[in-house]
DNA sequence: TACCAGGTCCTCG
DNA sequence: CGAGGACATGGT
């Protein structure tokens, strides 16, 4: 297995990454986690983390809230993330669809079948399949594979060149053991990896040789 | 100072 | 479909 090979390099090369981070705990843990993904989506986590605070501060830490909050107020909340007109429509998407649907708990992401809460999540606009499955992994603790640009790139220089999302997703799946614990690092560590290569590409390739 | 960051949606051919 | 563009801020 070349990619549990290459995972226990990436391991030992950087270490437990601790994924997903978080402030908060709970049901509110459950929920920073979702709000998280979204406003990560082609962003640095640096600039997630000044928002996170600021909806820390400004007490949107439950769907609840978001979803009541004036449109104006999310957005001045989110406007360090970029994209923030984007990112509170969908912020305000997401959290309706869990208080209408699940009476505003975000723990409904752990129950269930994976299938049909991935159908839910890409339904709902501003949910691609990177965000939803990093929901349905991180929050929902689901075993899904959850593929980014990294994870392409890594797939790209071991020769693996495939065209469709669920195509790379599918090949890590079926070449690992369908481990929650497993995925979740694993996509942590390619993220390091990611991080690395754009620093210092020699060292990057090198280590998964 | 350009360039990039843990994507997604929309439009057009 | 598939390519190309829009969305936006903060760090280096």
């Amino acid at each position: 297995m070349r990619l549990f090979r290459i995972y226990k390099k990436l391991y030992k090369f950087f270490g437990p990454q601790r994924w997903w981070p978080r402030m908060l705990r709970g049901e509110e843990g459950i929920f920073e986690i979702c709000v998280g993904a979204i406003l990560t989506q082609n962003t640095n986590w640096n600039n997630v983390v000044l928002v996170l605070r600021n909806m820390h501060e400004a007490e949107l830490t439950c769907p609840e809230r978001v979803a009541q909050v004036r449109a104006a107020k999310l957005q001045a909340c989110v406007r360090a993330s970029g994209y923030y007109r984007q990112k509170a429509k969908k912020l305000k998407i997401f959290s309706k669809y869990i208080c209408d649907n699940y009476s505003g708990k975000t723990s409904c992401l752990l129950k269930g079948g994976l299938v049909g809460k991935r159908e839910e999540l890409l339904g709902l606009w501003g949910l691609g399949p990177e965000t939803a499955d990093s929901i349905l992994l991180y929050a929902g603790v689901k075993p899904i594979f959850v593929i980014d640009a990294y994870t392409k790139r890594l797939c790209q220089n071991l020769g693996v060149e495939l065209v469709d999302y669920d195509d790379y997703r599918l090949y890590f799946e079926s070449n690992l053991p369908k481990s929650v614990k497993l995925y979740k690092e694993y996509h942590a560590l390619i993220v390091a990896w990611g991080k690395l290569l754009t620093k210092d590409k020699d060292k990057a390739l090198l280590l998964i040789k």
